[in-house]
RNA sequence: GCUCGAGUGGCGGAAUUGGUAGACGCGCUGGAUUCAAAAUCCAGUUCUUUCGGGAGUGUGGGUUCGAUUCCCACCUCGAGUACCA
């Protein structure tokens, strides 16, 4: 019989889905483990081999946990609302639930022929109301909750009312807005329902606000800032302008602290941790307030070096600050106006492009400096950015490079307050070397002293205090689209109101236009049936509503991020229709041991996700504050695409070798037309585009070779491969285990197709060693030492891999094993059982295959991992390799159990040894036993 | 600019705590089998060489008996970030 992959693959997959193999229990004595995959948006492109690279990964690990006796939870679903599907709903007018649906059909299939062994009954999308009516009530849960600071932690908004009415909010140590006022019992009290619930919304975690917003014109739609890229969006590169738009938001940063400090936590990859201590940016130092002149204001500013208060000479605040229409002098007003207007015009891309170009205006005002009280001229200028810290930085041009060069380039004063310095090229910005000089009371400190007698002082005249400031900024979360989750909120008097649990999901109203309205409300304004009735507590037309028991509902909807920032909890306990998640399920399952995904994710999902988990955890609806205890970022698969050149102006293409001085244009051809040699079907290419029949071609050797490079893979580069058309050629197996064997899993490598046959190959070969000729033959006869060292050195080697999720050196070290038993014609069951279950992580179809032949009923998903025996790899000599000065020379076979000495005296009589001496003397002979001998002279 | 990561044959890559550099596979070369091809099998394949050897892991230096591995400086490529006060 023959290695019939295609036969075999078919079947098990069958068998596994029709006896629910890899179905996870949630009541077991086995220990858990939880390998989850990011879970795709399903495109209308369908996979490409780059995808399912992690989801092999993955499978080894979870197939590997099972043969190790563990219960697995391995699911898979789809990130199913985004805004591929909306514009090709604009476009179409195909529902986007229709699209999503035969997308996710067609992932489904391709997802199948790779042999995954997920539990499909766990499956989630986030597009169904099943799901979304949790990210729903999650929602809602952020509502009604505020940050505690005192505790650091979230708590519920009854407990922050119950303090207002005894006290007021004097004592509350909560994260809420800049703006909240101070106010009594007595204040609070009389406060109208209105008035509260305005208040209440400067607190909760999730909040309506009017907010400076990433505002894309081209997708009709706000964007997070990790949602652009350069300036631009990530999805289609199109500006973004910033704009004043009320919105909601997620209170992120109050997280900021422990999201940094959780990540000490989590066995996550190195780089992937830094992207996110970055993005949080905590930075050190304090607030200090400078009291303006002639007028009743103060500016704060936000500085890291308080020590170097001395050496300011002016103020430098954002164009876009609230102060500066009340502070700006008559005489500089048309000045100000002008650049406050040009600023604005600019694109968040503009001003990054020149950050060389220093400009600003001076505002006419002076500030008091608070030691000094000599004035401080107050300007405005565009490298102040309005978002961070208090939009206003104090000017300290001797010690920050960026003051330095806005001092020079206005002629502005840039008084020396560090000892023994040089100043008048560049600002001296060394905090560790800095000795502080005129500077009264800080003078002759270093950085740390003076920095707490600083901020000591500014304490003491209540001019300042220390203050630790973050870059992580609050989390837009409403999007002016339409397929995304709804809000469950409706809106009484323009204050949002929650719809109770029990009404919920509210489903997504069907509209039909996908386009914003033309009065610029979201698409969800086009909806005719989008109204709450609070007495029947259900969504009828907006013809009802009267304000009264009938109001609105909320036009935006959620972003790409709701649904994924905790769908892994929801794979717990997936059908659950009474609560998010049981909490036996989770109290079972608890976090996900093993994640896999790209590293493109850091700023957005897996910063989300930890937000939301710390909150739930908070409100003690999760066990663990950290979703995932260990992940690993896959690299991705590149393209290797392939070039056509064409003579210019001409349609004759000149094959590779002949290009070399003439005025060819290269073209991407497709690569399912080129051969493993890089020669092209020219007749296929001829048949690909019209433009191309009568295309002529002047070959060299009689061929067309085609030219090579490495890109991205994508429809666009023609570079494409598709994992369908792998598994018919060669079989699922040899995909899973190529692309283990392209190399390390975390890096990003080409995709080439030629090697491909290198793993099929050994595929076969290991057919072979089951089989005599055409027939299954394993014999019951003692396997030979050399047989059993060869498994056992695999055991050791795989298990090794595995445990550091190095899947490419076992893919190398079952190909070393397997030549061994081919070339020793091993056929010994006592070997090849073991071996087919070591095999199975990686190759399963052909696994479950042989271990049915070998005799088993049952699949081998569960069959115990082969245990290692070192005794079987105990060597009675040792193959010494003998160099001199460190190069080996040649190498000697000597008994393992012989000591320093005798090792010496036999190396140092060795002929060999005395032609590599030439007859010098050795200066010293070091002999490591059981490794190497090295001889020094 | 700053912060990370990586540089090893024609190619993908391997090398345990510093201990035989190039495992394994592709490609290539030669051979067997075949009418021929595919498939399969065998041998060779870092460079260089006067066939004894010699050199060699981006470059230069250092530590060490011994460095792909550790340290310093530099070069190149990739990723993240973008005036963060």
């Amino acid at each position: 019989m023959k290695y019939n992959f295609n036969e075999i693959e078919a079947k098990w997959q069958k068998y596994w889905s029709e006896n629910q193999t890899f179905k996870a229990e949630n009541n077991s004595d086995k220990p858990k483990f939880y390998a989850l995959d990011m879970f795709p948006y399903p495109s209308g492109a369908g996979l490409h081999v780059g995808h399912p690279l992690g989801y092999i990964a993955s499978d080894i690990y979870a197939r590997y946990k099972r043969h190790k006796g563990f219960n697995v939870l391995h699911p898979m679903g789809y990130d199913s609302f985004g805004l591929p599907a909306e514009q090709y709903a604009i476009q179409t007018g195909q529902h986007p639930a229709v699209t999503t649906e035969t997308n996710i059909n067609r992932y489904r299939e391709q997802l199948d022929k790779i042999g995954f062994s997920f539990d499909w009954s766990r499956e989630v999308r986030t597009s169904n109301p099943d799901f979304y009516k949790w990210t729903q009530w999650i929602f809602i849960q952020l509502f009604n909750s505020w940050y505690d600071k005192s505790e650091e932690k979230a708590k519920d908004v009854t407990v922050l009312i119950e303090a207002f009415q005894k006290n007021g909010n004097n004592g509350i140590v909560a994260v809420c807005d800049e703006d909240t006022p101070a106010f009594t019992a007595a204040e609070w009290n009389g406060f109208t329902t209105a008035e509260k619930e305005s208040i209440l919304l400067k607190y909760r975690l999730t909040y309506l606000a009017d907010t400076e917003v990433n505002w894309c014109p081209a997708l009709g739609t706000v964007l997070a800032n990790d949602e652009i890229v350069n300036g631009v969006s990530e999805r289609g590169g199109y500006p973004v302008v910033r704009k004043k738009m009320t919105q909601w938001s997620m209170r992120i940063a109050a997280y900021a602290e422990r999201l940094l400090q959780g990540l000490t936590q989590v066995d996550w990859p190195e780089p992937l941790k830094d992207i996110q201590r970055n993005w949080i940016g905590k930075s050190v130092g304090a607030q200090v307030r400078f009291k303006l002149m002639d007028h009743d204001a103060e500016i704060p500013v936000f500085t890291t070096r308080p020590d170097t208060i001395f050496g300011v000479s002016f103020m430098t605040l954002a164009p876009e600050h609230e102060l500066v229409g009340k502070i700006t002098t008559e005489a500089q007003k048309e000045a100000v106006a002008a650049y406050v207007e040009a600023t604005a015009k600019r694109s968040e891309r503009e001003r990054m492009a020149d950050v060389k170009t220093i400009s600003g205006v001076f505002t006419g005002a002076f500030a008091e400096h608070p030691f000094t009280k000599e004035p401080i001229p107050v300007w405005i200028g565009d490298y102040v950015l309005a978002g961070y810290g208090t939009g206003a930085v104090m000017a300290v041009p001797c010690g920050d490079q960026r003051d330095f060069d806005f001092a020079k380039h206005f002629e502005l004063p840039i008084p020396n307050i560090f000892k023994d310095t040089d100043i008048t090229e560049q600002a001296f910005a060394d905090k560790e070397n800095t000795v502080i000089d005129n500077s009264d009371f800080l003078n002759g400190l270093d950085y740390k002293k003076a920095t707490a007698k600083a901020i000591a002082e500014l304490e003491s005249i209540g001019q300042g205090a220390g203050k630790i400031n973050y870059r992580l900024r609050d989390a837009v979360f409403s999007r002016q689209r339409y397929w995304g989750e709804p809000f469950p909120v409706y809106y009484v008097n323009g204050m949002p109101k929650m719809i109770e649990k029990e009404h919920l999901p509210i489903i997504l109203p069907e509209v039909e236009k996908y386009l914003p309205t033309e009065t610029g409300e979201p698409p969800l304004g086009n909806a005719r049936v989008w109204a709450w009735d609070t007495n029947e507590n259900k969504v009828v037309s907006n013809e009802m509503i009267d304000n009264e028991t009938v109001f609105p509902l909320e036009l935006n909807t959620m972003p790409g991020w709701a649904g994924s920032s905790w769908y892994f909890n929801r794979y717990m306990d997936a059908g659950n229709d009474s609560e998010f998640v049981a909490q036996r399920a989770l109290e079972y399952w608890k976090d996900v041991d093993l994640y896999i995904g790209g590293s493109e994710h850091a700023t957005g999902h897996l910063l989300y996700s930890r937000f939301w988990q710390k909150f739930l955890f908070d409100k003690g609806l999760v066990p663990v504050e950290e979703f995932a205890k260990k992940l690993i970022n896959q690299g991705m698969i590149l393209g290797t695409s392939a070039f056509v050149y064409r003579l210019e102006n001409t349609n004759t293409f000149v094959s590779k070798g002949l290009i070399e001085g003439r005025s060819v244009q290269p073209i991407h051809a497709d690569v399912s037309m080129v051969n493993a040699s890089d020669e092209l079907d020219v007749e296929a290419f001829r048949n690909w585009r019209p433009e191309y029949s009568d295309a002529e071609f002047q070959l060299e050797g009689g061929k067309y070779i085609v030219g090579r490079e490495v890109e991205k893979m994508s429809k666009s580069k023609y570079n494409v491969v598709s994992p369908d058309d792998i598994c018919k050629e060669y079989g699922a197996d040899t995909l899973r285990m190529y692309e283990m064997f392209l190399g390390p899993l975390e890096q990003a490598k080409p995709w080439n197709t030629a090697g491909i046959t290198g793993v099929y190959s050994f595929l076969k070969k290991l057919w072979k060693l089951y089989h005599n000729g055409d027939d299954f033959e394993v014999s019951d006869a003692k396997p030979s030492s050399e047989s059993l060292k060869s498994l056992h050195k695999t055991i050791r080697k795989v298990e090794e891999d595995i445990d550091n999720f190095s899947f490419n050196t076992s893919v190398s070290t079952f190909m070393i094993c397997v030549n061994e038993l081919t070339a020793q014609k091993c056929n010994s069951r006592a070997i090849l059982e073991p071996l087919a279950v070591l095999i199975s992580p990686y190759a399963p179809h052909i696994a479950e295959e042989l271990w049915q032949l070998l005799g088993h009923n049952e699949s081998i998903a569960t069959a115990p991992f082969p245990v290692f025996e070192a005794k079987y790899l105990v060597e009675s000599t040792k193959t010494y390799p003998i160099s001199f000065n460190g190069k080996m020379r040649f190498t000697l076979d000597l008994p393992a159990d012989m000591g320093k000495e005798e090792i010496e005296k036999i190396v140092l009589e060795h002929e060999k040894t005395q032609a590599q001496l030439e007859g010098r003397a050795p200066k010293k002979v070091i002999v490591v036993p059981g490794k190497i001998v090295n001889v020094v002279g």
